[in-house]
DNA sequence: AAGCGCATGTAAAAGGTTACATGATTAC
DNA sequence: GTAATCATGTAACCTTTTACATGCGCTT
């Protein structure tokens, strides 16, 4: 339920992939998504660098400041990128955006091809649950149950999911503009 | 990082809550929501549903079915319901799509205020991020990285949920009229 | 005969949440 | 003087994941 949990291991991986992040960083950087992703907690994000260094997947460089405690700056090593490379050419099991974004942000420096297969997987995670959601309720009209909220709520982010990832495959694949059909189209 | 733990606690209590259901429907029922909250494993599902029994929020009715494995449809107790209500009335926490998408289903059955004061929670939890998403990112091109493709389906599904919100509250208003009281107001 | 749908469960290992703990600096 | 920011960490408790386990009926 809770959702891959090895991720969250990616997650800083790839972030540290970038640039050299303490704990700190990670979590300011995640509370910005926090409506997203969601932010770790410190007792689960310094276990987590700390397993990190202990499976030699990062290295730790400890950087004195004037008066402030001081930071503890993380580096992926050679293990840890191949180790983020091979997970991010193995293909994404389905989820949620949360999911889907912690990957996107994760495996940073794909080529146009690998984020292609990511997004036309995405897509077709997508396809059926839309259409589903699309005849199931009518239109916006009637029921104001949870429920019925939750299911509109659905095919709003569906749909707005699937137009972004229309639009991105389109850029991404240089200027092979694809005929929008109309489930791409919905609006709550 | 995963998410209020106790949340699938209260999605199946709201979901046994409409109708008595058994450990496989409630699978069956979230593996349609998926790609947005993500289905439980059967190694947490029974072992949930054995936890609401011993607490006695739910109560278990054997239902034999000729050759099939009997079926065990659990309902809820009252006590269920009064906790279920009890935690309905609480603000919700902050979180991702999928939580909020989890807590309108297990909250059904709330007043329209309630679902307001809801919908604004959410509404002003996604202000902040998405003004910041708005012009960090300048327009639709330039840097194909995972985060900036990240940024931007955060930024596109942001903008989704808010303007889901903003139609489901005009619905929720118009439909019963309510003056601002002090809870509506709080979350601004 | 193989595999899927129905239907429920268990166990070990791993990990997260919550709450606590420290301590200096800056802003109101 | 009180709170917030920076910055890291620990420990008990609980939950999830992953894999295994069962067994019938139906379809290909």
């Amino acid at each position: 339920m809770t959702e891959n949990r090895v991720g969250f291991r990616y997650l800083i991986l790839g972030l540290i992939a970038e640039r050299p992040m303490s704990g700190y960083d990670i979590m300011r950087f995640l509370e910005n998504l926090n409506w997203l992703i969601g932010a770790p907690s410190c007792g689960s994000l310094y276990p987590a660098l700390r397993r990190l260094l202990q499976d030699g997947l990062a290295t730790v460089e400890v950087v004195a400041q004037g008066n402030r405690p001081p930071k503890k700056l993380y580096h992926i090593s050679d293990e840890g990128r191949r180790l983020l490379r091979e997970w991010t050419e193995q293909p994404s099991a389905p989820g949620t955006p949360r999911a889907f974004a912690m990957r996107l942000v994760a495996a940073n420096s794909r080529s146009p091809a690998e984020l292609v297969a990511e997004l036309e997987r995405r897509k077709s995670e997508l396809a059926g649950p839309l259409a589903r959601l699309g005849h199931s309720l009518g239109g916006p009209e009637g029921d104001d149950s949870g429920t019925a909220l939750a299911l509109r709520y659905a095919r709003t982010v569906a749909a707005a999911e699937v137009g972004w990832l229309n639009d991105a495959l389109t850029r991404l694949r240089g200027s092979t503009p694809q005929p929008l059909d109309s489930a791409t189209r919905l609006q709550g």
